[in-house]
DNA sequence: AGCCAGGTAATCC
DNA sequence: GGATTACATGGC
């Protein structure tokens, strides 16, 4: 599989402006995450695919202070327009202008908090999916385990999605709900092993392409008007709201988190989901979302699902892409 | 073999 | 309404 090249295009100066502190480590990479590769970290330095429309996107961040840098690589035909909606979808996706204040000064009143706030602090919600790609992550996290999960990701961005290479690093790239939308149900059950989850994603498809997010930011209830698309119940939308549509006061809980949850904030090993989110939502009220994330995050910091990578290691990575199975 | 995985929809009462 | 149950697949 040769990736395609991505050539320089634009460099972005993205500037944090949101109150409280700000640690671009923890928000552009985080330690609990599956492989998708879609994205790539080295302790200073992170890339990441996005699609906009059309146009395929390499993204290499890095920080000074509290201002990103992002160097845009792109395979041509980049205008003004997908400038503009690369500053917003940047800006938004690592949450640059979201006030981190009030949940920090809220963290540090709840004992079980002191640890992750002491070594996360300035960690804000990371989503660079779109609503799109994430009610597609969420559905492949439906009641199978991570292995699944992966293989699943795997199986469709290689067949559905593309390859790219820009500054040195080569990563997957998602495709569009139009792209998806001429895959059948049989292909996504036979060739990617989607199980049944091959009679609903073509709904999420579908759906997409006719639906802009602005119909679905409209909405009165977030939650409700997500759990309209077929395959897409409570866990799926509160992914969607809490991630795309960055609700701080969401959480979507599940089997995995309820459990981590539980051992922090009740001393058990599991416990009902009315329990949890009822401690949850007490102490961080209207931050239920970015306290589970830093619970969570915390809980991987010292044994990440997904490694930072070191020079070496990009050599490695590239390869293992580009000739999988050798 | 049988159970379980970072849920959801259909079908009961 | 709230409580079951089937749903695909793969690993242990």
């Amino acid at each position: 599989m040769t990736p395609r090249r991505l050539d320089h295009a634009d460099t972005l100066q993205l500037p944090v402006t949101g109150d409280g502190p700000f640690d671009f480590l923890h928000t552009v990479w985080k330690p609990s995450h599956y492989a998708t590769g879609l994205e790539a970290h080295t302790a200073a330095c992170s890339w990441r695919t996005f699609r906009v429309g059309d146009l395929v996107a390499g993204v290499r961040m890095q920080a000074e202070d509290r201002l990103v840098i992002a160097d845009v690589y792109t395979d041509g035909d980049y205008k003004p327009a997908h400038r503009d909606h690369l500053v917003r979808r940047l800006t938004a996706s690592y949450g640059l202008e979201e006030d981190l204040a009030t949940f920090t000064e809220l963290a540090s009143a709840v004992p079980a908090m002191r640890e992750p706030l002491s070594e996360l602090s300035g960690m804000r919600q990371s989503c660079p999916e779109d609503h799109f790609e994430i009610a597609v992550v969420a559905l492949l996290l439906q009641n199978v385990t991570i292995a699944r999960t992966t293989q699943m990701t795997r199986n469709l961005l290689t067949h559905h999605g593309q390859l790219v290479h820009f500054d040195g690093i080569t990563l997957r790239a998602w495709f569009t709900p139009a792209e998806l939308a001429h895959v059948t149900p049989e292909t996504l059950k036979e060739q990617d092993r989607l199980g049944y989850r091959a009679k609903t994603l073509p709904h999420f498809a579908t759906f997409f392409r006719d639906h802009t997010t602005e119909d679905l930011q409209e909405a009165g209830n977030l939650a409700q008007a997500f759990q309209q698309i077929k395959g897409v119940g409570p866990y799926t939308a509160a992914i969607m709201a809490s991630h795309a549509s960055r609700n701080p006061a969401t959480f979507g809980l599940d089997v995995w988190n309820r459990k981590i949850l539980a051992r922090r904030l009740l001393d058990v090993d599991d416990a009902s989901p009315e329990a949890v989110m009822g401690c949850l939502n007490e102490l961080f009220p209207g931050h239920a979302g970015t306290a589970g994330l830093y619970f969570v995050e915390h809980k991987y910091l010292r044994a990440p699902v997904t490694p930072l990578l070191d020079l070496a290691g990009i050599d490695a990575w590239n390869e293992a892409l580009e000739h999988p199975g050798t």
